[in-house]
RNA sequence: GGUGGAUUGCCCGAGUGGCUAAAGGGGACGGGCUGUAAACCCGUUGGCUAGCGCCUACGUUGGUUCGAAUCCAACAUCCACCA
């Protein structure tokens, strides 16, 4: 089976490990580095999909865990899949619920088999298996599926993180056959390669991911306690074990300072909910730092919220305005404080892609950096 | 005019002799959030002090008591019902 993802390196910047990239996938074209959007259920929280076509994003993520609790897959196979469903024709990238194994840990328990969940909806009990995971994930339809893994807790044994990357590879090549098996060649599957802070799990992990053969490859189980110093040591150890020619997913990272370090060793895709979740609650990403909007500073503060940003939200309207919106709790606050974060995090990837065409990369991160943490 | 009820910190509100600078909300102030069980969570919120501690506080004034937001009296204001 051939899968019809492409992926091109169009440009490596001499300076260091990032490079501009163009993937192709059933739903369309991504230029990286890219940041996606999270949104789980089959929403991005607070956006319409209007809004998210409107600011510039490309692909967003869903949740096999989360969508097969609700609304389920017989419903989304009904909708022809996630993108009719959610009037949304643009790609999708689901996270395999890999992810509910650490965050949801007290409702699961783990066995080599795979994961039975309690649902934290209802109670009721669910088996995930790699093979499950790849069927739900080819029910939702999306363009690209994740590999069921364990992403591992933070702190971890050696011990403990080998054991579990050694799951997370049988996993892998389990998905892999069931994605052979479904001959799903229109969606594409990413490893995942854990093995936490540990040098040598990590190469290990990705070494026999790239021997099962996969489209894409992730790095995961990073950001999850670990300090930022462990986890861009992570990144900059794993991705030199990676092809050059697949594009590398860094699953649930980042911050912008985050988002820079790991485009710099050579990552082309991120996701993150702090963007949106911040957004909700008040912290919003300016080129000049973090503003936290709820601050009594800007509550008669009539500039915009960032002088330098293009988005809707920043050529509209005043951060006195975004401030008595959150105080006042309007449903609007959720929806502009989520527009500029999210726009924030587009423009830098869409900066940092334009910074590696032009090879200088280093120079563009470095004088972020001194901006925003001024 | 009579009878009954009420008056607590910025607001609402619990407390009805010592464990009360006073529960709980709200508001205000500050912080956090990294493949979303998050429009959520955590701190602070009378004054002075680095701290021990001291001072001022539960409508007002006076009293009972070793001790009062809590008991008594008068007054003030508000509410309900009756004239």
């Amino acid at each position: 089976m051939q899968c019809e993802m492409s992926f091109e390196v169009e440009q490596q910047d001499p300076g260091c490990a990032a490079r501009a990239g163009r993937l192709k996938l059933a739903h369309g074209v991504v230029e990286t580095p890219i940041f996606m959007p999270v949104g789980t259920q089959a929403s991005v929280k607070a956006l319409s999909q209007e809004d998210l076509r409107g600011i510039g994003a490309q692909i967003i993520l869903g949740n096999a865990y989360h969508l097969y609790l609700r609304p389920g897959t017989e419903t989304l196979e009904a909708a022809g899949g996630i993108h009719g469903f959610m009037g949304w024709d643009r790609p999708v990238l689901t996270d395999s619920g890999g992810f509910q194994v650490f965050s949801l840990s007290d409702l699961n328990k783990v066995r080599p088999e795979g994961v039975e969940f309690r649902s934290h909806l209802d109670g009721s009990r669910h088996f995930f298996t790699p093979e499950k995971a790849v069927d739900v994930q080819i029910s939702i339809g999306s363009d690209i599926m994740m590999c069921f893994d364990e992403c591992t807790s933070y702190p971890a044994t050696r011990d403990m993180a080998g054991k579990s990357m050694r799951m997370t590879v049988d996993w892998a090549a389990k998905c892999k056959a069931q994605w052979i098996a479904r001959e799903a060649s229109s969606q594409a599957l990413f490893g995942i390669v854990q093995g936490s802070v540990y040098e040598d799990l990590r190469q290990e992990c990705a070494a026999a991911l790239v021997d099962i053969d996969f489209p894409g490859y992730a790095i995961g189980g990073v950001s999850v306690g670990e300090s930022k110093e462990e986890m861009v040591a992570a990144v900059e150890y794993t991705t030199p074990c990676l092809p050059v020619d697949k594009p590398r997913y860094l699953m649930g990272v980042g911050a912008p300072e985050d988002m820079l370090e790991a485009i710099e060793r050579g990552v082309d895709m991120f996701d993150c909910v702090m963007p949106t979740r911040n957004a909700r609650n008040g912290a919003l990403f300016t080129s000049q730092g973090r503003v936290n909007i709820k601050n009594a500073k800007y509550a008669r503060d009539f500039g915009p919220l960032d002088p330098s940003c293009t988005c809707p939200v920043c050529t509209t309207y005043t951060r006195a305005y975004l401030s008595h919106l959150y105080r006042a709790g309007e449903i609007l606050a959720l929806r502009l404080n989520t527009l500029h974060n999210l726009s924030f995090m587009l423009q830098l990837a869409a900066d940092s892609r334009a910074a590696i065409q032009q090879g200088r990369f280093r120079e563009f991160k470095k004088a972020f950096l001194a901006k925003y943490f001024s």
